[in-house]
DNA sequence: GTGCATACTGACAGCGTTGTCAAACAGTCG
DNA sequence: CGACTGTTTGACAACGCTGTCAGTATGCAC
């Protein structure tokens, strides 16, 4: 089955094959006459542009590439964190007629620059998304930068101008956090921090120590500890909390994974979550409604994040418009089975 | 930064663009001392090959399509499922110089022909990889066959010949498993069955069934509970199991998130897992890790399976050579904390 | 009717490759 | 030495589209 081309819908319609490119790209200066009769042949022949033809035409490659951490490499990040980045850039770029190219990558590995030009140069997206830890690195920002293709960074731990970025809240709906496990009755309420190359972590702990503030409870060192962001981090990080004398009554971790590292070392021990411990997390990654009980958490707009990132470089890709822009999408508090009012006796 | 054209190199090394074009595509009666002359121009101006005019002239795509079912439309299949099978085709794609264009979509949804044949003609790909259970579904193939696109069926059903496939050994290894936990001292094996739609759920029923036999133990209907595959119905088959007078001592289910269910289940009966009942599951979700005890289960090759299905894909598209192939990747038994000897008491 | 802006339309030259085909060259054999 | 094979090379036409620019209608003011 050969596919119709411009030139069989133009002899079709009896018009010009610039007049057909015309009506498929909604092109204005088309009077409705015609643009009827070519709608009509485009129909007949089941006429579908040809992409390579366009793309070599027009210096575009109508691809979005999404860099992300490999998780096959280390164990950051978790598939449900990828697959929810994966589900807006689709969205976004099926509407916008785009294909998206994912493109996992290892930070620690040597290679990385090379991969990265690979990318650029090779498939020549007409823009890139960087998705923390990555958006963070500069070697890989200035990278991007100097092949000149447009860059959206999620989550950057600083806005360092010159380009566009979509970020969350962290610190805002940390300080909320806190503050709900605090409307529960907690006063005692410890934090486990991350790695620190992501840098959003940071960002959620200075959360907690100003929800800490806003409620009136005394921020204290001996509340807080540092995993790296993984399940077994979390683990030991609560093991070491609950064999305490006094342990907190609630803890809130920088993400779902050291979370549901808690959830476990309180299970070790036998305590009953939430009523011997409240256990909070951040991401809202898939894991954390698949755990028993359903972690109390904070749902990062991911998809929406890379909806609006891949909207932004396809814009960008139309209209040259190099304008930069920094969006700020909200966190929300999702609270599950995790968290509850502290006994009494404790 | 203008990249640099075939050209430019030609140019430079002082032969024709037809020739440099050889050299790129290592194509052979290139004599050693221009094909180094060219090599050097390559590499001085770091020339890439320009990958819509090739395709525009190859008349291919240098692009596989990976179509799955899309886990925000409902909850199958999970996150880890699909970052396995991505990464086993980014691989092959990373070495062969393909792209990978991923594709999820909802069975359920009417426009499933529209979008499946929006991908088809419009993204033109020269190979899809579809997954179960869309591989089973007749429409669907039937769909693809007549754009004459490429195809491999992942797992399908039946061998209807006609396309390539690869498969898992699903029933042998059911069988195994099955073996294995005859091994550990247990003679009532409870199996968990699911959605009759993923026929290689049947398979691993009657795997089972196999795997009885095989350890003289007689198959009973008492023994076997239908669940639809997600964790909720694994949490339901296994409260009624556990609930008996006398329940199994392991239960095999046809799925991690069921088997994830039943873990469920025992724990709210507080029960010990492995002690007071062992389960085991299949697939090797990234979530089977990530319970506490890991869950047994049998690890399937999914990035291998893709691996192949795409390097069979290129093959087809560089040689025009439609040969059927029916592979089988054989799984394996993950042997975690899940499962283990049977209290004697019981 | 003339002049002039504005709405349409089409001719044609690319875009950077690959495929075809013929020319140039080298080697072998009778 | 001529004929014949096989290797190496290049000219040139696609591939199917978009961008540019010029040309033709059309409408409106004078």
């Amino acid at each position: 089955m050969q596919r119709a081309t411009l030139d069989d819908v133009a002899a079709l319609a009896g018009v010009s094959i610039k007049t057909v490119s015309r009506v498929v790209n909604k092109e204005p200066n088309v009077s409705p006459a015609t643009q009827e009769k070519v709608s009509a042949a485009i129909e007949a022949l089941n006429y579908k542009p040809n992409l390579s033809a366009r793309n070599l035409a027009s210096q575009r490659s109508h691809l979005i590439g999404l860099v992300y951490d490999d998780p096959s490499a280390y164990e950051l990040p978790s598939a449900g964190y990828i697959i929810n980045m994966q589900e807006g850039a689709l969205k976004a770029c099926k509407q916008e007629n785009y294909d998206l190219l994912i493109h996992p990558c290892n930070p620690r590995d040597k290679r990385l620059s090379k991969d990265l030009q690979a990318l650029v140069e090779h498939a020549r997206p007409d823009g890139i998304i960087l998705a923390a830890p990555l958006s963070n690195m500069p070697t890989v920002v200035n990278l991007i930068e100097q092949t000149g293709t447009e860059l959206v960074r999620l989550s950057p731990g600083s806005n360092n101008g010159g380009f566009s970025s979509i970020a969350t809240n962290d610190e805002e709906v940390s300080a909320e956090m806190t503050a709900y496990l605090h409307s529960l009755g907690h006063s005692k309420i410890g934090f486990i921090t991350g790695h620190p190359s992501h840098k959003a972590v940071a960002k959620r702990f200075s959360g907690y120590k100003q929800g800490l503030k806003n409620c009136g409870l005394k921020f204290s060192e001996a509340l807080v500890m540092t995993g790296d962001n993984s399940i077994g981090s979390g683990e030991i990080c609560g093991e070491k909390f609950l064999a305490r004398k006094a342990p907190p009554t609630a803890i809130f971790a920088a993400n779902d994974d050291m979370a549901v590292g808690v959830m476990r070392s309180a299970e070790k021990l036998g305590l009953k979550i939430p009523d011997d411990i409240s256990i909070a997390g951040f991401d809202d990654i898939a894991l954390a409604r698949q755990v028993y009980p359903a972690l109390t958490t904070v749902s990062q707009p991911l998809a929406k994040m890379t909806e609006n990132a891949c909207r932004l470089l396809i814009q960008a890709a139309k209209n040259a418009d190099r304008s930069v822009v920094q969006e700020v999408i909200p966190g929300r508090l999702e609270i599950r089975e995790t968290t509850g009012t502290p006994r009494e006796d404790r």
